[in-house]
DNA sequence: CTCGCAATACCTCATTGGAGGTAGCACGAC
DNA sequence: GTCGTGCTACCTCCAATGAGGTATTGCGAG
């Protein structure tokens, strides 16, 4: 029997490649195309797909949301992280949000064939590359939803003052939240610390 | 006769993915696929492509010295930009190195058929969400090879002095540089500049 | 019930950063 | 030759930042 796989990227040459090298295999079937994290999961309800393969950071519903929204719902559902970014806070939250694999697009054809294989057989995929970000001196960080707000704003230029204004609370207390920020992220000032997080994933520039 | 298409491209599934597409047009012949910038103006050497589709920021030579040392030997050779990149300094360098031609990575399939064909042709390729960014609110913007290297220390967390340390200016150097930077990028602080910077892909987070 | 931690707020202090102005020098364009 | 521009350097002044510290509240885990 063969293994029927749903495609989610944004980007149509991308998806026009893995269903190329998918349909090449006679085990494999791609049984559908989503452009987004909403329409994979409706998608992978419709289909039933032995696996999923997953971009994040797509417009409207991201991969990440998709990944959760799934696996609530199906928890044996298979779901490969397939992305261009390889920053560590991207890497755990997908693992965390319960993917089964990530693979980066300079994956070679096959090797993203048999992480499709490995990934319905029920085997975690993580390529070497990968794993050591996760295994990396970057002790995995993790940002309060406060400092998070924070480190956004401060992406955005905004002095501590003008962060205090907005999220209403006293300059005192932002630069609290700023002094974790840069010792979590061992940045030397905000701009580095801004840098860090946009490297790693923590935050995006589309904030 | 049908058109020859060199793809340049440095993950495997977008050159399977442009492969497929093209190779569905009966007027069309993928001739090769490179998978960095050097070895992209090699193979255009031997294959004398009709257009050749180009990658920015691949790993060694990137996409834009690849335009530019095609174009130097090749001046007729049509190049069309094909990336996920929409800042508005990689669309003016790429233009600028000789590009005939700029999609993003979301252009449907068949519009890249198209375009490849237009540039065959003769035509210039610029969809107008591309075409968009260009003419947008952001009036082109040049920073001088001093101020994006103090730029680039700026972004890594050195203080002032240290950068000064590091080119071998005095502090205040530095400052008249970061002030400039700051005015023509419009930028509330040196933080705010450095996200500017890339976000419209002044500068790159691997400098 | 405690313990830990996030979040809040206050304090002091030295350093840094950014605004404003002026000006010399080198180089290429016109 | 002159103009514009990039790069350099100096000056002053004040606001902003970052490094220390202490302490309260509330909440969830154990």
């Amino acid at each position: 029997m063969s293994i029927s796989v749903l495609i989610t990227d944004d980007h149509p040459v991308v998806r026009a490649g893995i269903r190329a090298l998918l349909t090449n295999e006679p085990d494999m079937d791609v049984v559908g195309e989503a452009s987004d994290g909403a329409e994979g999961v409706a998608m992978q309800q419709e289909f039933d797909p032995d696996v999923v393969l997953m971009d994040l950071r797509m417009p409207g519903m991201g991969g990440i949301a998709a990944i959760r929204e799934i696996r609530a719902a199906h928890p044996d559902r298979r779901i490969v992280v397939l992305t261009t970014y390889d920053g560590d806070a991207d890497i755990h939250r997908a693992l965390d949000a319960g993917a089964c694999g990530y693979l980066l697009k300079d994956t070679l054809g096959r090797e993203v064939v048999n992480a499709v294989r490995n990934a319905a057989g029920g085997r975690k995929v993580i390529p070497s590359p990968v794993a050591g970000r996760l295994a990396e001196y970057t002790p995995r960080v993790d940002l309060t939803p406060r400092e998070l707000e924070v480190l956004a704003y401060a992406a955005k230029g905004l002095r501590n003052k003008d962060i205090a204004r907005v999220i209403g609370r006293t300059e005192e207390t932002v630069k609290v939240h700023l002094k974790h920020i840069m010792s979590k992220l061992d940045a030397a000032d905000r701009t580095e610390a801004v840098t860090i997080a946009l490297q790693r994933g923590i935050i995006h520039i589309d904030d």
